[in-house]
DNA sequence: AACTATTAATAAAG
DNA sequence: TCTTTATTAATAGTT
């Protein structure tokens, strides 16, 4: 990939070399971060020049990296012989590494990942667990929704009674009103200034309040869930 | 560089996701090699997948690297004293286990536990997810039991050629046998004892070899599955 | 550093 | 995983 085709041995120009160094470790660096980003890896990258100069890169940390890198091949645990609560919590994290990496796993593969390597039992299985979870998952989706419709229905009964008992109320005044009406004009009838008395609310309504109930209840009320 | 233009983010598809992470990954530790040998450099490099698998890559070897690069380290953070070693492995437990207790959390849900305190819609996104992920499952399943048929069929087929090819020999042979017999009774005929001469299997094989190829192809391959 | 002709890497598909 | 192929990306040599 540049002007011409070069042989991997050591570049003997000390110029040369350093600037191919240079353009080399940059883009070494830049893959190194593609990779980490692209796959979601942990990578962990040093490089000490022909100068001992050190150039590093690490998506996470250097220090993550190497702790990870150590616990791992636990080589070296016992030549840095740490105090012992260092240990004690460095256990912990390769045990919850260890616990999160089977749940993952099993995760992805619940998700529909990592489907390869799985025989047709397993796959079986998964299928059966699959419909079972997604059962449970409408019923409770279906209860929640019918729950609530349930409810809105009460509140919408309490409501048509509260409307029930206004209406009687509201007549009871109304025959009222009309028994004062009718008092008033009988006593006082020959002070009035003729048709244009004011009629009251009562007797001027020509509203029929049926009070047919009206129907909250949905006919079909776990269609399309 | 490929057939494309890619983003750098992260994969979503798991399979290219590993896929692109083996490629890429060859080609880090093999620009993480040329480096070290055109440029005299000592390179350190460690690769975690997302699988918690580990890849390295070290001309040297990593123990060194790790060791030089802590002592360079070291002297400008003069020796990170014990409590903060603590500290770091304190961290990176509790990282760990929220990390867990999220995926724990969100495993129940997938297994259709703790499904309470979700809303409608986050159920209606946990049916989706589900529906999705049995889809894939069965896609799956049916994959391989399609792939077997066919591989099944394959391998029928060819016993059938070879079945047809041992018939064409089967049939010159007789035919030479046919020839022989009425060779040999032509010309000897007045020596034989009678009708109790031997009849070549060829003259007497009633067996009548259709060659009708047997349908080994499955009607409905995945019915029930 | 910048430029560009080439090679190398790799994305997508099989 | 391995191969193949079309394309993009990296970079060797040059200015």
């Amino acid at each position: 990939m540049g002007r011409g085709k070069i042989v991997i041995q050591k570049i003997n120009n000390s110029t040369s070399r350093q600037v191919t160094f240079s353009k080399r470790r940059k883009g070494l660096i830049k893959k190194a971060k593609e990779l980490s980003i692209l796959c979601d890896a942990e990578v962990g990258l040093a490089i000490f020049s022909s100068t001992a100069k050190l150039y590093e890169f690490s998506n996470t940390s250097m220090k993550a990296v190497i702790e990870r890198y150590n616990q791992l091949k636990e080589e070296n645990e016992q030549l840095l012989n740490p105090p012992s609560e260092v240990k004690f919590w460095q256990r912990e994290v390769a045990v919850l590494r260890q616990q999160l990496q089977t749940l993952q796993e099993n995760h992805r593969r619940l998700m529909g990942e990592q489907l390869y390597g799985l025989s047709v039992k397993d796959l079986q299985n998964l299928e059966n667990q699959l419909e079972m979870t997604l059962r449970g998952v409408r019923l409770k989706k279906e209860q929640i929704l019918t729950d609530e419709i349930q409810e809105l229905n009460r509140k919408g009964h309490l409501i048509q009674l509260e409307n029930l008992e206004l209406n009687k109320k509201l007549n009871l005044i109304r025959q009222e009103n009309i028994e004062l009406y009718r008092k008033a004009y009988s006593t006082k009838d020959e002070n009035e200034e003729g048709g244009n008395a004011s009629i009251p609310y009562a007797l001027n309504n020509e509203e029929e309040d049926s009070h047919v109930p009206i129907h909250l209840q949905l006919s079909q009320p776990d269609q399309n869930l």
